[in-house]
DNA sequence: CAGGTATTGATATGTTATAACATTATAGCT
DNA sequence: AGCTATAATGTTATAACATATCAATACCTG
């Protein structure tokens, strides 16, 4: 595992090996990776921070990819449903999936400070959620697990 | 511990609790439970389920409380900000809390048939949340948790 | 009762998201 | 290639959620 996000890697790779694994992903289900959507993907995993869907629809608009709130919408309900992105929920913001691949029902972390994000591969409707839910007899089809702090640079940026 | 909101309950003490809970919380911090927070209050307590601040407006604006979008959302912040409320992001809609006085991280499950929001008293940042946190170096300061699916009555209808 | 703070009233605007319908591209089939 | 069904885009409009700002009023406290 790894909360990849805070602390530096190598940004050019994660970017090229996740996109590389979404094009591998709609080959062999039949989806199709249009240009929209596959900017919108890069847009996306350019940085590990969420974006605004308006955010979005700035940047595919001086790119003459599309003028309207439905452009961006449309690129970011497929990449949800595809899994290569995900929705920051107490953002109402759009972040690129960092575990492409791995099973996963994610969580994350937010920094307010730095508003960078790394997303957890932590199952926790396994844990104490999935008991609570088991004992109140609650079927779990979906879980939102976001946790809003400080990370560990700004942290140390602050002491 | 209890997931009240699901299951039937004397919900006429459920309510008049919660609201003399709140009185006495107020009184004892020198905060003010002004008529359009009470009233507030009490709309959030009538069900177990999440209004959107525009519901709640309309709701007032019909009992002359005040008609714009300000009146409920200055409302909904203070019952949020005394832990009388919280918000539930996946919805954007704010529900009465259910554990008043519990000191709590809450932790929800929503039906997505019937709509009913039960509050769970699990501490999330204690588990793998707090462990993957922890693993980061992250600062938790805030959860959202919300599990969506199928409430027990919900199941039994189906079946 | 004067002065500071919290609350309310009112208007306007900003931000996020979807409905609806016409048009164009794609893929599979004959 | 031509036909058809489906998926994707273009476009307009509007719904739903949330905040900024400033004036007026209520409330506590000295
Ligand atoms: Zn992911
Ligand atoms: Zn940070
Ligand atoms: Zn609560
Ligand atoms: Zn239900």
């Amino acid at each position: 595992m790894s909360t990849i996000g805070f602390a530096p890697h190598d940004h050019k790779s994660c970017v090229a090996g996740t996109l590389h694994k979404a094009e591998a992903h709609c080959a062999s289900q039949g989806l199709r990776l249009t240009p929209v959507r596959r900017r919108s993907l890069e847009i996306l995993l350019a940085e590990h921070r969420a974006l605004g869907a308006y955010d979005l629809l700035g940047i595919l608009a001086k790119e003459g990819l599309g003028a309207q709130p439905p452009v961006a919408y449309r690129a970011l309900d497929f990449l949800v449903g595809a899994g290569f992105a995900h929705k920051i929920e107490a953002l109402n913001a759009y972040i690129a999936c960092a575990h492409l691949g791995t099973c996963h029902m994610p969580a994350f972390l937010i920094c307010r400070s730095c508003k960078s994000v790394a997303e957890a591969d932590t199952a926790p409707a396994q844990g104490r959620l999935g008991d609570a839910a088991r004992e109140a007899g609650f079927v779990i089809e979906r879980t939102v697990v976001e946790a809003e702090g400080i990370c560990p640079q700004c942290q140390d940026a602050a002491a």
